[in-house]
RNA sequence: GGCGCGUUGGAGAAGCGGCUUAACUCACCAGCCUUUCACGCUGGCAUUCACGGGUUCGAAUCCCGUACGCGUCACCA
């Protein structure tokens, strides 16, 4: 594959959405794979959805990701710009090309004419579609349409009886009929272009050699094959990836829980984790492993082993990668990541102290392995901090009344007070010699004094918790639960 | 409705005519490890590939039909 250039092309109309994260990945992989350009371009030729909001948004997400782009409308590049809204000139000389080799023409029928021709075509049965009023437009008619204010559109003008052929990359070849389709409109009244011209003309002009992108875009495909062919271009390779559902094989939707790549940073997720389960959302490795580096993905990704078959997001399979991302963090790696979501739910303050960074330690330790998100270190963090204790559940107080547990809670008390500093070694050792001096063990023991200081039956390591809470808060919290 | 795409276990998914008594992963269940949970390890989990025909010595794999799901038919991308 030479001179591989691939491109994502979103519309700035919402924050990144997780199916265009997985398109932007499949590109970036291509490229990388090739030895070619990713290449981002800006669709904003929707001017009322459009906003510099989304563009950010979809920039700091891409970057998020760590899908760098070669080319685009912030770092520019040889075929800028890259912003559709700022190539209207460009458009304007292709749009007069058509019109000029009468491929294309000027349609002046009104929103209320087009509803009705719909409404007559539905109702006898037959596909909706524009029939071609304005084709053979007299100069005369045309005048008189000026005269009249009305705005018009340019359409293309669609052959009849025609195949188009869709050699696609994931799908084979996949046939449409040109009948089928109404002349579309690729020049809207305000002179922007729409979608399918556009993208058309930019992809031949970025010399983009791929294109590859979502399964709903392959209906469009032949509009777009017929302009190529209109101006005498070859077309690109084109490659369409399933649609992602949400587990009721939808299409994913907001109802579906989060769709965009932020929520998924926000609620604690790594980005080569999002990464990872996104190349696994339609493309199958080779192997049994599943677990990839970004480095991984190109030496192995490949268009060939893409389903056809819709993928479907499974949000349990995303905890587990995330998961083991997140063992996976070296210790500087963890506490970097822990920090801020500390910090922000308030349980640190900005500058932190060295006691802090030993606090930190232990919340590492009881909690690393524990985790599948960021965010759930919150749901533990109680068990590490305060002198507040609450019995979970009714249950517990039958396991606090066993008959030994007086005698284990005393010795310990006895031990906290009296050792020198409470680290996970000494806590360790401190156990130890309670369960022998009080000759009970296992169950016995540590339970009821989980309890009693958590107020929980599961949690992390003791030795990582005393520590963590200190002297205080841990005779504290006895009292409160056992007194 | 037309056109297009898809349909393998609870879920994802491999499979490209015989090597499949259908990989692998998640989830689930059991056991082990462990002071609990988690982690890790071991084992279990589709007599069957939406359904009905056909082709073939042989089909999850090829062909046709039916059903279901989804996409698309915009002056949205």
């Amino acid at each position: 594959m030479e001179n591989c250039r691939v491109r994502f092309a979103p519309s700035p109309t919402g924050p990144l959405h997780i199916g265009g994260a997985r398109s932007a990945l499949f590109n970036y992989l291509i490229a990388k794979r090739f030895k070619g350009q990713f290449i981002l371009r800006i669709e904003d030729t929707d001017v009322e959805r459009s906003s510099r909001e989304s563009e950010d948004n979809i920039f700091d997400s891409l970057r998020w990701l760590g899908l760098d782009w070669d080319e685009g409308p912030d770092i520019g590049g040889p075929y800028g710009p890259y912003r559709q809204m700022e190539r209207l000139a460009i458009y304007k000389k292709y749009i007069q090309e058509l019109i000029d080799k009468g491929l294309a023409y000027y349609c002046y029928c009104t929103e209320e004419e087009l509803e009705e021709e719909r409404q007559e075509l539905i109702a006898k049965g037959e596909p909706p579609r524009y029939l071609g009023k304005c084709r053979e437009l007299s100069p005369e008619q045309k005048e008189q349409f000026i005269q009249e204010g009305r705005k018009p559109v340019v359409r293309f003008r669609v052959p009849g009886n025609q195949e188009i052929v869709v050699n696609d990359l994931v799908r084979g070849k996949v046939v449409f009929e040109s009948n089928g389709i109404g002349d579309y409109v690729i020049l809207k009244s305000d002179g922007i272009p729409t979608y399918n011209f556009a993208v058309v003309i930019d992809d031949y002009l970025m010399k983009i050699s791929h294109v590859i992108r979502a399964e709903e875009h392959l209906s469009n495909t032949p509009r777009q094959i017929l302009i190529y062919e209109a101006l005498g271009w070859e077309t690109p390779t084109f490659a369409h990836v399933s649609l992602i559902l949400g587990k009721d094989k939808s299409k994913m939707s907001k109802r579906h829980g989060a769709t965009s790549v932020v929520q998924y940073k926000e609620q604690g997720y790594l980005p080569e984790a999002v990464v990872n389960f996104l190349a696994l959302l339609g493309w199958a490795p080779e192997g049994e492993e599943e677990i990839f580096t970004m480095e991984e993905l190109i030496e192995q990704f490949s268009l060939e082993r893409v389903s056809k078959r819709p993928a479907v997001f499974d949000i349990d399979k995303l905890k587990w990668i995330n998961g083991v991302y997140i063992r996976g963090c070296s210790n500087e790696e963890i506490r970097d990541l822990f920090i801020p979501v500390l910090q922000e739910a308030g349980h640190l303050p900005e500058k932190l102290s060295d006691r802090d960074y030993q606090w930190i330690q232990l919340v590492i330790n009881g909690l690393q392995e524990k985790v599948h998100t960021l965010k759930e270190v919150l749901e533990h963090i109680d068990m590490f901090v305060g002198d507040q204790v609450e019995l979970e559940s009714e249950d517990l107080k039958k396991v606090l009344e066993e008959e030994q547990v007086p005698l284990v809670i005393e010795t310990l008390k006895e031990k906290i007070k009296t050792v020198e500093e409470l680290t996970p070694e000494t806590v360790k050792t401190m156990l130890k010699e309670v369960s022998k001096e009080t000759k009970q063990k296992g169950k016995k023991v540590f339970m009821p004094i989980r309890i009693a200081i958590t107020g929980k039956m599961h949690g992390p390591e003791l030795h990582s918790i005393i520590p963590a809470l200190g002297k205080e808060n841990v005779l504290k919290r006895i009292e409160k639960t056992v007194g």
